[in-house]
DNA sequence: CTGAAAGCGCTTACAG
DNA sequence: CTGAAAGCGCTTACAG
């Protein structure tokens, strides 16, 4: 049913090599017979047999992605980007959801990478450092990291290995200067932020930036008060509710778009105007936030640049067997000031 | 670097085949050499080779998803309650996008299929029928078409094969009616039709659905005007810039989210109110609507039914070889009223 | 209950 | 310039 090289070897009355090689482009073969092998294989329609082909030549030409929540946009329209990126390069994406669980990751890694289904994966991290992480890491597989650090401490080889593997993100530091200093600048002091999980690296990179941010634009550390998200809508409008139950913030930064919603509901449940009563900036960008009931003020990443970084990343690690070091790409964010940040309520 | 099948026989004092057979949990294997076996594969970290297998087995254990286009929230979310649904059955998820065109579509079919790279495909068809599709359906490939529908002509086994592809989608019946219904009853008698493009079945399909639960309601045929738009957002605001501008309806519907959203885009611009000057009701849904300004109205796909279904049928069609059609699926929409609808302006 | 051997469909040195 | 042969890592009849 399906055709294999073998056919059209016999109906183009070549051996087997002869149609590899001609497919390839291998210049040994005549311009003749490799003019008459590829008609007849358009002709037959044939494909090789990607399994076949990967097992001969260790290369599969998939790459790996794991992202933690694909039903957040913001990973949606990545894994799209990267998708387009890898395809590009003529490589197929195999889409994995971790769903946040440390379990789910370390099984998609080890299957794909050690059971050789992809050449590399991007891994959006779920916690600090996961067993799955560590094996495949030392193990020489190749992994990028994306959208989200991890931190290792120790100097064995296990830890170098880890330390050794290339991390694309994004800079937030500009915008994050941007957003502090027009909370200042609109008079707010008490500023609330729902941060990612305190446990894992990127919560205390985030809050480290905000606080950071915040103090310099003049706020005092004290009154930064933050409280943690998981980085899903629900735990967003939990951490809100919260803020405005214990530390009645006048302005609130959220680190991620699902966890910006859930502020935005809590707000909203709690009969808060936006920005009248409260001012509201999250993280990530979407094509109908500026349809928000008000339009969000966001700290936008560049998601074209993280997906390319990303997929040429991957494919420099691929292509080097040096194992060098690759530089670390940190496209900049955006800030993009809507309707949602006003002058505080007396 | 990597374990194989053969270090684990080595380790364990045994052959490959045993060491397979154990794996495999036959019972062949007496339960402590099994028990060894697996102990020392677990030690040594061995996970199958895919490629290998899958070569031998001529099975990959991964699908296809082609969507058109995975920065749409609906497509994002679909892709990840499937793949969530593939690996409960021990499946990994190809995602591929088409970004609706037709020989993006094709390459992708013939590339997995043809190179079984896949077991199966679930695909949302771009257009009507594709070249790469009719040669995939006729070489009995297993392919389930999502979401969209085909039309096909003509009474050949290759017309024959595409009508056999089993197909999931949703019913929009009840909730177009109630949409509707709710539509006459608050006065509305002129009603815009944001479309898929009416060269597709899709479109074609939508537009007698909204036509027919429109004049069962009372609407008057004339009183219906249908413009056309190719599931984007800027074609949505294109769309509904040509009913401002030509047809003054009161309400429009929009056939999918990105174009609701253009839809609304374009109201503001045209400084309308929702939905005080004009009425607006969208297909699909996200957490975010109700945030909108104003909430949006819409009807919902399921999209866990319909995830459910499609890996169902496709794992179906997987299993059996008999060939008998399979039962198309098709779960209800829902519709969900919120404030985008009011009475007409005078 | 276990092992030796064949073979899935390719690619690639190696001959000629 | 082309072909015969080996081998990638598995699984599975077939012996014993």
């Amino acid at each position: 049913m399906v055709v294999r090289l073998r056919d059209v070897a016999a109906a183009a009355g070549v051996s087997d090599a002869t149609v590899s090689l001609a497919l390839a482009g291998n210049p040994r073969i005549s311009a003749a017979t490799a003019q008459r092998v590829i008609a007849v294989a358009n002709e037959l329609g044939y494909r090789p047999n990607s399994a076949a082909r990967a097992l001969r030549t260790e290369s599969t030409r998939s790459l790996g992605l794991i992202v933690s929540d694909v039903a957040n946009p913001f990973f949606g329209e990545l894994a799209g980007a990267i998708e387009r990126q890898a395809a590009r390069e003529g490589y197929s994406v195999i889409l994995c959801n971790s769903d946040e669980d440390a379990d789910r990751q370390d099984d998609y890694l080890l299957n794909m990478l050690a059971g050789s289904q992809v050449d590399g994966v991007l891994l959006v991290p779920t916690s600090s450092t996961t067993p799955g992480l560590r094996a495949v890491a030392s193990s020489g597989a190749k992994v990028v990291l994306l959208d989200r650090p991890i931190t290792v401490s120790g100097n064995g080889t296990a830890a170098n290995s880890l330390r050794a593997l290339p991390s694309v993100s994004s800079d937030p530091g500009r915008a994050l200067a941007e957003a502090a200093e027009l909370l200042t600048t609109l008079g707010h002091e008490r500023i609330g932020v729902v941060s990612p999980p305190l446990d894992t690296p990127l919560g205390r990179v985030r809050r480290k930036q905000i606080r950071d941010a915040l103090v310099a634009a003049g706020v005092r550390s004290r009154d930064i008060f933050v409280e943690e998200g998981d980085f899903r809508l629900n735990s967003g409008y939990r951490a809100t509710t919260k803020l405005l139950e214990q530390r009645r913030p006048t302005a609130i930064i959220a680190a991620d778009g699902p966890m910006g919603v859930g502020a935005l509901k809590a707000l909203r449940a709690h009969g808060l105007r936006v920005p009248h009563d409260m001012s509201l900036i999250c993280f990530d960008d979407a094509p109908w936030f500026d349809l928000f009931d008000p339009p969000l003020t966001t700290i936008a990443q560049p998601i074209e640049e993280l997906a390319k970084s990303a997929v040429a990343t991957i494919l420099a690690l691929l292509r080097d067997e040096t194992g060098k070091q690759l530089p670390a790409a940190h496209p900049e964010c955006r800030f993009i000031r809507r309707s949602s940040c006003g002058v505080p309520a007396e």
